[in-house]
DNA sequence: TGTACATCAGTGAACGCGCGTTCACTGATGTAC
DNA sequence: TGTACATCAGTGAACGCGCGTTCACTGATGTAC
């Protein structure tokens, strides 16, 4: 047979700390995360971390995709509430993306838009991560519009990217909100199709 | 009268140091502008550095200010170069922020593309230099759309420094290139009205 | 014109600090008999 | 059931290194007389 499903305690801790660079990645970006700050975190002390990764570049790795995966579960549920007001898909994910809440909570947001810039400076591994985790962005953007080219998909994605960032940018919290508020606006108007409208 | 343009060796020796600077801050991030490499680029050592600026923090800022100001003077050309060729001012702008030759100029290019995802994370100072840089893209953006609102130019500005940082984050150039053509299509279809058209 | 001196931009050694990484050790857990 | 031992997750001191910052010094420039 196999070894299957250890979840042993070393596992659980793994997960502590995977957990906590996921955020801390989204928090202080790549340079601000550090090992001694993340196993503190994760209630450990230092020292320990190597018996779980082998360096910090691979938490980098490995934190990248659990963020992602995190934030696009987050998004999920967000478009689930949505849809169950009759929303399309789409506008279900932009409302959720350019929301106000995820303005304000970059350590649980979308990685994409928290390390966007930084992602062409990182080490071939990160940046291979870092790519991997737009391209899912892409299509999670464009399995909300049917018929839609990626082309399409990719830009509708760097607008709601980018207005997020200046968004976030801006030191005025209600520039910020109008900012998103257009940016919600826009997408719609341009790319939503209700389920029932003639003409 | 006054002490005017007083020019002297220590002012060029400033110049080089501002100009390294403003390169380093959107090759290598926020945090990868060492005083030392800075000094080095500059053709000094890095002990004379605190004779021009108080702190690396104050480095960051006037860098900031002037990676702005050398970009948008950049665009600046660009745009009159397309304009010559009979553009309009916003078809010329989308031409050259969306370029294949922006997306490989990391280091001369928009530090708001540079650097967006980082600008939150920022000490106070930092932050409202980059505040102030977003602002003025957006501005620069609205002034070669006449009578577009300022919150449909952010959004604008927003789709095209979302689409260059997605362009920028793909390992692969060609996927990156295909991205900024469809943005810059989409763009000038959405809002570039060529100034003579009836119906 | 020539000498003495003040000024000051830039040098380079040194500092304290935080970081990623290593490693000898601890102490709890579980297995062998 | 009880004792001896192996295993191994986690600890904490130590390392080398690079960084921002300080400071005593150098050496070129220009002014005073």
């Amino acid at each position: 047979m196999e070894i299957v499903k250890a979840s042993s305690k070393k596992e659980e801790t793994r997960e502590r700390i995977l957990r906590a660079a996921a955020r801390a990645i989204r928090k202080h970006g790549y340079e601000g995360v550090g090992v001694a700050d993340v196993m503190k975190e994760a209630g450990l002390t230092h020292g320990g971390f190597y018996a779980h990764f082998p360096s910090r570049e691979a938490l980098l790795v490995e934190a990248l995709g659990r963020a992602g995966r995190e934030s696009a579960a987050a998004v999920a549920r967000a478009v689930e509430g949505c849809r169950a007001e009759g929303a399309t898909a789409f506008r279900a994910l932009v409302e959720a993306y350019l929301s106000d809440r995820h303005l304000l909570s970059l350590e649980t947001g979308c990685p994409v838009a928290a390390l966007g810039s930084d992602m062409p400076r990182q080490p071939h591994g990160v940046r291979e991560a870092s790519a991997l985790r737009v391209e899912r962005l892409i299509e999670a953007v464009r399995d909300t519009l049917p018929g839609v080219s990626r082309q399409t998909a990719a830009v509708i994605t760097g607008t709601m990217v980018g207005t997020l960032q200046l968004a976030r940018a801006f030191c005025d919290n209600d520039e910020g909100h109008a900012v998103l508020a257009a940016a919600r606006d826009t997408l719609i108007r341009q790319h939503d199709k209700p389920r029932k409208s003639a003409s």
